[in-house]
DNA sequence: TTAGAAATTGAAATACATTTTCAAAAACTA
DNA sequence: TAGTTTTTGAAAATGTATTTCAATTTCTAA
């Protein structure tokens, strides 16, 4: 976890004339810990784990804050919560649902990142962020019915 | 509004075993008069004014029939609460949504309907449904930062 | 056509994710 | 390092969505 990271994070944070605290801190940490998928339960689970004592409510509080600084995303919604996932040295990728297993395939694809970028010159967009989702039945689920 | 429509519906319902009540045909028609996107609350007060009498259960009841029936599908979650579009005699679209002035634009294109059924052909995906958010800020927005 | 089984309804209660409130604690700034 | 401002945790509040339940409606099959 680079340590670079936290820097520009704090700057990030002073920089909105915000106070950095620990508890943001450790928070970005443990997301990039994660590193992948997550939801604000993970989180708080994890930290509990650890010994420490950050709030719910200190974790919904940052995610708008990661959200803004670029370092995380958020997804989509499944069992009536939000799930998001870490951008940092992420290319745009697109996420396959079951929606019977309910596997998360995250996949890459040029043409997928090529046809985003086509769109932001085209309609002079000042791109923030995007996502693809599909829904469908992988394979397995569809052989199973 | 078309009778075919609401015969597919009733079928559709009687197939599963279940039944077809006035409410449920109530709020397809509402919703197929609105014809683009909406949310529960929005369909509620429709039929308010219309001295209907369906309760919000009845509509939060109906949306995951519609769904399943291919009707309608979930768009994005925006403000703490599900926005759904009608997809019937719709192409596959993407939608740039800006993040300051909320702007909803609707986007058919040829490019993101072939690539979808590339991916659903590579990856044997059984495709039901997808959406492509684009989050960003319109050029109008851009100038007034 | 109608009796009875099964599903559906509205209203209220409930569940649950997220946000807000507030007083105490911590971070910062001059 | 004193004083201002922000942040924190805990609890309360909010708001969407789901569930419960008794009354009603749909529908089947006799």
């Amino acid at each position: 976890m680079s340590d670079s990271l936290l820097k520009d994070f704090k700057k990030f944070i002073k920089n909105k004339g915000l106070k950095y605290t620990p508890e943001r801190e450790e928070i970005l940490k443990e997301i990039l810990e994660v590193g992948d998928h997550f939801d604000v339960e993970a989180i708080y689970l994890r930290l509990k784990e650890r010994k420490s004592k950050i709030s719910k409510a200190s974790i919904y509080r940052t995610i708008p804050l990661l959200i803004e600084g670029g370092y995380i995303q958020e997804v989509y919604k499944q069992e009536g919560h939000s799930h998001y996932e870490v951008t940092i040295n992420k290319q745009p990728h697109l996420h396959f649902i079951c929606v019977k297993c309910k596997k998360v395939e995250e996949v890459g694809d040029e043409r997928f990142l090529h046809l985003i970028k086509e769109y932001e010159k085209e309609r002079n967009y000042k791109l923030l962020s995007y996502h693809l989702e599909i829904f469908g039945l992988c394979l397995n689920c569809q052989r199973e019915i």
